[in-house]
DNA sequence: GCCGGTCATTGATCGAGGTCAACGCCGCCT
DNA sequence: AGGCGGCGTTGACCTCGATCAATGACCGGC
C-alpha cells in the first residue's frame, strides 16, 4: 500500500521544512538521491506491520501513529509523531509497528543504507531518536505506573501545542485556557493509554465535572486550568 | 538485551567489536580522547535521573537498568541492557533516566558532542538505539495490553541467553529446559512490569503450577518447557 | 548454633478498571 | 423527513490485580 502512493509523489520541491533543520537543497547528495517524497490524506497507511521496508520515513508535516497488534487482536498504539519526528526502525527488514496518518502528511522516506552513508542525515536521525527515545520511556512511566485519569490528563498535556507535555509553570504568553482538537477516537486514546474506551470517556466526564475541561464541539477540548490540569498528571 | 547466562563469553573488545573506539589499553587516540572508561560493580550507580550529563554510555560487558520515579514515589524500570546497549540520552543536559548496574559492568562514557564528530561512533549507536527503540515497542505492547502472567512470562523469555525474546519455534539446538539466573529482585520486576511484588510472586507460582517452571535455588529458575513458556506471552 | 534482616510466598479483602449493555448524539444517505 | 451507522456516554456488575497482613526461607554475623 506504500507502493501505490508512490506515484502521487510530488517531484516539485517547494518544500519549505516546518522545522527549519534542514532543506531539501540542504542535504547530502546521496541522501537526496534515494528519498522519495510522499503525500497522503488523513487516515492513510503508510505501512504495516510485518511488511518488508527497507526505509527510514521522516515526517515534515501532518501527524502519524504507529501502532501494534497481539495476535489475538489487542492492539497498543505506541507513539504518536509530529512534524521531525522519524519512524520505520526494526531489527529486521521487516516493520516492528503499524503507522497510520491521523491528518494529511508529508514524508520523506530514506533507504536505510542510504541514511548509513550520510552522516548529516545520520545525525538529524539520530537527534530525533535521541528525544522519541526520551517520550518512550516517559510512556512507559505512565502505561506502568500511572492512574485512568493521570493516563488521560497526561495525554490532554500532551497534545496541547507548543507544549509538549513541559512547561506548565512557565510564564507562559499563552492563557490558562487552551483549545485542543483531539485527532483521536477515544478507541485509540484507549489503545494509547493502555486503557478501555469507556474508562476514557469517564475521566474525561471527571476532568469536565471537576471543572478543567470544558467540551467544544465534536472532537475539541477546551482546557479551561491548564495547570491544574498538568497537576493531575502525577508527573508534577 | 540482558543476559544471564553466566558462561556466555562477552564480546572481544578488538576493532571490530568497537570499530577501534574503545579498546580498554589504548585511550586517549583522536577518536577517544572525550572516552571514559569504567567499571562498576554490582549495584552501583551510574547516573541519577535529573544528574547533569552531557555523556553518551556504551555497555560492553554486564548488566544495566534504566529507572524512573514520580514525584510521589513510584518507580517504572524503563530498560534492561546488556552488553553493546547504549544509554544516556536526553533532550536537555540531564538524565531522563537512573542507570544502576545489576552486575559488575564495564563502559564507556563519551562527551555527546564527540560523538556527533564521529561517524562511525554514530554509526554504531545508532544501530543500538534502533534496536532498543524496538524493545521499548515491545515494552509499551507488555505494558499497556498484557495480563500479569503473560508479563512474567514475556519476562521470563527475554532473559533467557542468546533467544532475546524470539526464536520460540525454531529448530533450536538448546534443549527444552533452560536454567536462567534471574539477576532482580521481585520488586524489580515488578517495576519493569508494571506489577506489584506480590503479583509477579503469585505468576511466578501458577507457572511453577502448571509445570512451566521448576525453582534452582536463590535467583535461579529452571524453565521447563520454552515453548509452553513462550506461548503464554500472548506474542505467538 | 541463634538472631536479626532482607526477600519471597501465601492468604484475605478491596477497589480501579474491565465488561456487558442500554441509550444518546450527530452526520450521512436515500 | 426518517432511518441507519459510527462514535460517545453512562450505568450495573464483575474480575484481575492491588493492598494489607502474616508467615516462611535464606543469609550473614557473632
Amino acid at each position: 500500500m506504500l507502493d501505490s502512493n508512490l506515484d502521487r509523489t510530488p517531484p516539485k520541491h517547494d518544500a519549505n521544512w516546518t522545522l527549519g533543520i534542514a532543506r531539501d537543497d540542504a542535504f547530502p547528495e546521496p541522501a537526496e538521491r534515494a528519498a522519495r517524497h510522499l503525500t497522503l490524506g488523513s487516515r492513510e497507511t503508510v505501512i504495516d506491520e510485518g511488511d518488508t521496508s527497507r526505509s527510514v520515513y521522516l515526517l515534515l508535516e501532518g501527524a502519524v501513529m504507529l501502532s501494534k497488534l497481539l495476535p489475538d487482536g489487542r492492539r497498543q498504539i505506541i507513539e504518536l509523531l509530529g512534524p521531525g519526528d522519524v519512524f520505520g526502525f526494526s531489527t529486521t527488514t521487516r516493520s516492528d509497528v503499524s503507522a497510520e496518518t491521523l491528518r494529511p502528511a508529508r514524508l520523506v522516506a530514506y533507504d536505510r543504507r542510504t541514511v548509513a552513508t550520510s552522516p548529516t542525515l545520520q545525525a538529524l536521525i539520530a537527534e530525533r531518536m535521541n528525544a522519541q527515545l526520551c517520550g518512550l520511556h516517559d510512556h512507559a512511566m505512565l502505561l506502568g505506573r500511572k492512574s485512568a485519569v493521570e493516563r488521560v490528563a497526561t495525554f490532554l498535556m500532551r497534545i496541547v501545542p507548543r507544549r509538549g507535555g513541559m512547561g506548565c509553570a512557565g510564564p507562559d504568553a499563552t492563557a490558562d485556557k487552551v483549545l485542543v482538537k483531539v485527532p483521536l477516537t477515544r478507541q485509540e486514546i484507549a489503545d494509547y493509554l493502555g486503557l478501555t474506551l469507556e474508562t476514557v470517556s469517564r475521566a474525561f466526564s471527571l476532568l469536565k465535572r471537576s471543572g478543567l475541561l470544558v467540551y467544544g464541539r465534536h472532537d475539541e477540548v477546551m482546557i479551561a486550568d491548564v495547570c491544574r490540569l498538568c497537576r493531575t498528571t502525577g508527573s508534577h
